[in-house]
DNA sequence: CAAAACTAGTTCGGTACCGAACGAATATGC
DNA sequence: GCATATTCGTTCGGTACCGAACTAGTTTTG
């Protein structure tokens, strides 16, 4: 790096545009916008490893199983497809981890009668107690990873995350 | 949902608040935490998915691949294991994109005279070109993502995601 | 300088995850 | 009322991705 890490955070931000436009040249880039969505996804990765690694590991649980055992709590049952957007799965994706869930008993599938299409997901009484389980330890993990953000910037970060959200929906 | 899209964002976040709050009783729990951390992801998912669809699909690029070309051109040349720092990967998954990549001619790999462990990892020029012809579309894309937000919440979405990631590092 | 400790990268086994193609159930148009 | 279009979930082929075990090169130490 062209700076070090104990140099200011501005100065560390000056020196990667500069490195970027010097590659670029003359080229015009919008580095706001570039460090903004760059930013998303290093801390979305940081800390699924953390929460996999430190929260659901002993619950033998994965941040995509994680995920959808929670909107099973909060919403009783749910239908596939929506699981699917819910979780940010596709819904491949869901069928085999549903499969996976569904051998370890922690959640049960049922044809709809109305419509042999559909598929009602829901919790199994030890899924429930499972993610009960997880959930608070989940809940401080989450507290921990904004440690250090106000009230204020912590519902500011939610926020302008769900307008970037809409944009890419 | 217990609310319609059409509410406002505020009714929205009360109703998925009293429906988490219903499901944990009288529990405590950190709702703006949970706020800030689940959007994190859910903007992450639905950025990857919309840059590989859009973006990186004409170049046969996984959002991955591009990080790790988009660093090695900034950089000129990095080690392995700096590299799979510097694009949120796991070594031993560095190694398999890199060959990948290294089929395809877009990296070359060059062991270290001074150290025979170590290895540097370059573009070709091939690598260097798909690179440039790939970035602006990229950054163009990031400012779609960001859209709507000014300079200064761009500004602060960076700055708490950092904030965030080094909790999580 | 040889044995032990360490370090960089690869290999390996396994899950997660995607998009496209598919099959079955339902809705629609003529 | 039947052909057609649509919709739901699953299957399939392939890549990405992880952590742990491993290999080989380097440093340390007695």
């Amino acid at each position: 790096m062209s700076s070090e890490k104990t140099s200011t955070e501005s100065a560390w931000l000056l020196d990667a545009e500069r490195d970027v436009q010097k590659r670029l040249g003359d080229q015009a880039f919008d580095f706001q916008s570039l460090d903004a969505i760059a930013n998303i996804y290093r801390a979305a990765a940081a800390i699924r490893r953390r929460a996999e690694g430190e929260v659901l590991a002993p619950y033998g649980l994965s941040f995509g199983a994680f995920t959808i055992l929670w909107v099973l709590w909060i919403w009783d049952d749910m239908e596939t497809a929506q699981l699917a957007q819910e979780c940010n799965l596709a819904k491949g994706t869901l069928t085999g981890m549903l499969n996976t869930l569904e051998k370890r008993e922690l959640v049960e599938r049922h044809r709809m009668e109305s419509d042999m299409r559909r598929m009602m997901v829901s919790l199994t009484d030890e899924g429930a107690k499972t993610i009960a389980g997880v959930f608070p330890k989940f809940n401080a993990f989450e507290g921990e990873m904004s440690a250090g953000l106000s009230s204020d910037e912590k519902e500011q970060l939610a926020d302008l995350l769900r307008r970037v959200t809409n944009n890419a929906t």
